[in-house]
DNA sequence: AGTAAGATGTAAGGAAATCAGACAGGGAAC
DNA sequence: GTTCCCTGTCTGATTTCCTTACATCTTACT
């Protein structure tokens, strides 16, 4: 009984460093671009990332507000999703090749140039 | 024109300081019992205060929740106040001798054993 | 195909920050 | 007065971080 849990159980700073790095991604930023607004090397971003190196607070606050979400978003309570569908878009994506994704713009930019259609329902959680 | 606003502007190091120091003192902690808390020196506590030792944000997380305050109150926004009245109060008596600190006590239990006046404004309520 | 450019992971030695432990000063209680 | 607790600060030892470099991978271009 020395663990009363058992779970995955990610150390906490693999996964600030997680997020961390899915709230670049998920702006298109570079390492080094967010390296220099934060004034540390470009190779700190990477061990940051991976939860190999810590983060201060001053500099986790810089980030949040870089990566525009709140403070608590990295605090390990939830996920706190910042727009679902994007997100989910994010990441397909991401594994697309480079004209596949250039198809995918066209056809929002066409559907955007279109018009807003109707919005369905709205909430709604699971993904 | 280097500068529009002219104010003291409080190093942020040494302004998270101030609140972390604030936020101690009001529940009565030590620094040991703090440092105790967080498997840091004790003395490291005493210079965090002080704005000389960085403090990373998974340190900062755990104070956050020792001390009972959200997260963004150390992010420099606003004051964001816990209580007006208990607030006013603690740095009041903080400046007593300690007959007249037991004084202000022994009132307050009278007031309490009386029982609750009315309440004249609103505001949010209190524990 | 090959090659170039950009992004990211990682390593080694030096630089910098933090720790460990001790000491000193200030109050409060006795 | 003395004692105890809390806090600030110092110094040498240790850990962490930075600097620089190199390797891999992907994407784009010819």
């Amino acid at each position: 009984m020395t663990k009363p849990r058992s779970e995955p159980e990610t150390p906490e700073p693999v996964e600030l460093g997680r997020r961390l790095r899915e709230a670049r991604e998920y702006l298109g930023l570079s390492q080094e671009q967010v390296a220099d607004h934060l004034g540390i090397p470009r190779p700190s971003v990477s061990t940051i990332e991976a939860g190999k190196r810590r983060i201060t607070f001053l500099e986790l606050k810089r980030l949040a507000e870089l990566y525009r979400r709140p403070l608590s978003y990295f605090s390990g309570e939830e996920e706190q999703d910042v727009d679902e569908t994007a997100d989910a878009l994010f990441r397909t994506t991401k594994e697309l090749s480079s004209t596949d994704r250039e198809q995918v713009l066209r056809f929002a930019q066409f559907l955007r140039t279109a018009g807003p259609a109707q919005a369905p329902s709205r909430k709604s959680a699971s993904s």
